[in-house]
DNA sequence: CGAGCCGTTGAGGGGATTCAAGCTCAGTGG
DNA sequence: CCACTGAGCTTGAATCCCCTCAACGGCTCG
């Protein structure tokens, strides 16, 4: 099973941890997936997969920025406190994406990351990534990739999940959280104080949109925490909404 | 005077738009301020420095893109429309940023990058990028930096200006604007409009609200699209929005 | 079993939208 | 010169959506 999983020359004394990275499920969108198979074996001393359980903190704002991290499995969250003391999340991070790149450029972390459900991340020492960037040009194009993915996505937010009425945003949401299925093709459902923080509302009104898409069958919610999309009704109760 | 401004290195035949870098007001923030003058010499030859008036098209969504772009003065803000065609300003862009990095990874502009005021830019090919970037590793680290920086400002516009009453949404608006100051001391005051598609709010209500600042003392309008603010006025304003 | 968290639902009020009218100002042509 | 026009801005009145305040039920856990 071994050699016929693994190339040749990964089969010679690989490092214990270079087995975990190959066969990291997310290897082929993950940032280091690009580098062959020495490389790998040359890094992952110094590589971790840390887990964590939902709701505990990934860093913090302001911390002086060790390490950038994939996300191979779960959802992270970004947050950040306004000067009123309001609490908004800002935007999610899942399966594949890279979060605390500002530790590539040795500024403190811009936001604090806090797991959304338990999360499998592999955390990359800053300076690990300046020693290969020296020689693989390529490592540095996938990382300018990983930067502009996140852009992307924030001005996504912007657009989505921070214009129009209540209930159009929070339809946008689900969308967004279909994004990132579980096993059972379930998606995890926010608790209403979080959707308040990431759609600008208060829970009553979240609370009060949840259950009438309930009432209209686009969502089935499984408690804690989880629930099934109708994505036909979804998709339908999106565009009766767009159009209105 | 030649002799007194520029090192010895740059006054043998320096290329014509050599010049003209040597002189940018903004190149120690620009992103090729970092390359030492030899290396800037080498690229001049591709380098354009188109001026746009306001309410310019710089590029669209979905164009290929074959240009990044340096602001040397002027406000340049991106644009969505959501499916339902409602327009919507997710960012804004000032002296030194870089926008249209998407041409660096061969991929198509996200946005519609539109002038606010009169603008200066510097065109940078994207081949000419990836040339450089071979040699000079200053220069990659260079637009991390930058890409971060614009990440920093898509999720800074989520917390300060789609979070909380119009008013205070407004009130960080005018704050962020006067980071963008000209020569006059003066800032820039989009149309009510726009406020709206940077706000998410109705031309009325922006006008409501603009009305109210200027009956306050916090702003002084000078038509056309222009204003003084009170800086103590407004963080006064602020204090007392958020406290509320 | 009481305490506390989370979610739900109702009633009332406030802020933003909607609809409508009038204003200023620059450009145009009689 | 001045009426005419249209775009942008302002203001008012009515409506509606969302927030606030409040009460209650389910659930977990000490």
């Amino acid at each position: 099973m071994l050699a016929k999983a693994w190339p040749l020359y990964a089969l010679h004394d690989p490092h214990p941890q270079a087995r975990v990275c190959q066969q990291c499920e997310v290897r082929r969108t993950a940032l280091f997936g690009v580098l062959d198979a020495a490389s790998l074996d040359r890094i992952h001393a110094h590589i971790d997969a840390p887990q964590l359980a939902a709701d505990q903190p990934v860093y913090r704002r302001g911390e002086s920025a060790a390490a950038v991290y994939t996300v191979r499995s779960g959802i992270v969250r970004f947050e950040r406190v306004t000067e009123g003391g309001v609490r908004r999340i800002v935007r999610l991070a899942g399966q594949g994406e890279l979060i605390g790149q500002e530790a590539l450029l040795n500024r403190p972390y811009a936001d604090e990351a806090v797991t959304c459900t338990p999360v499998q991340l592999c955390r990359i020492p800053r300076t690990l990534v300046d020693e290969l960037g020296q020689a693989e040009s390529v490592l540095l194009r996938e990382l300018m990739s990983r930067w502009q993915q996140a852009l992307e996505r924030a001005e996504a937010w912007v657009a989505d999940l921070a214009t129009g009425a209540a209930r159009r945003r929070m339809l946008k949401l689900i969308e967004q959280l279909c994004r990132y299925p579980d096993a059972a093709d379930l998606i995890w459902l926010p608790r209403r104080e979080e959707m308040g923080a990431m759609l600008d509302i208060t829970v009553e009104t979240g609370s009060r949109i949840v259950s009438q898409l309930r009432r209209e069958g686009v969502l089935e919610l499984l408690p804690p925490r989880q629930a099934r999309v109708d994505p036909v009704r979804l998709a339908e109760a999106l565009r009766a909404q767009e159009s209105a």
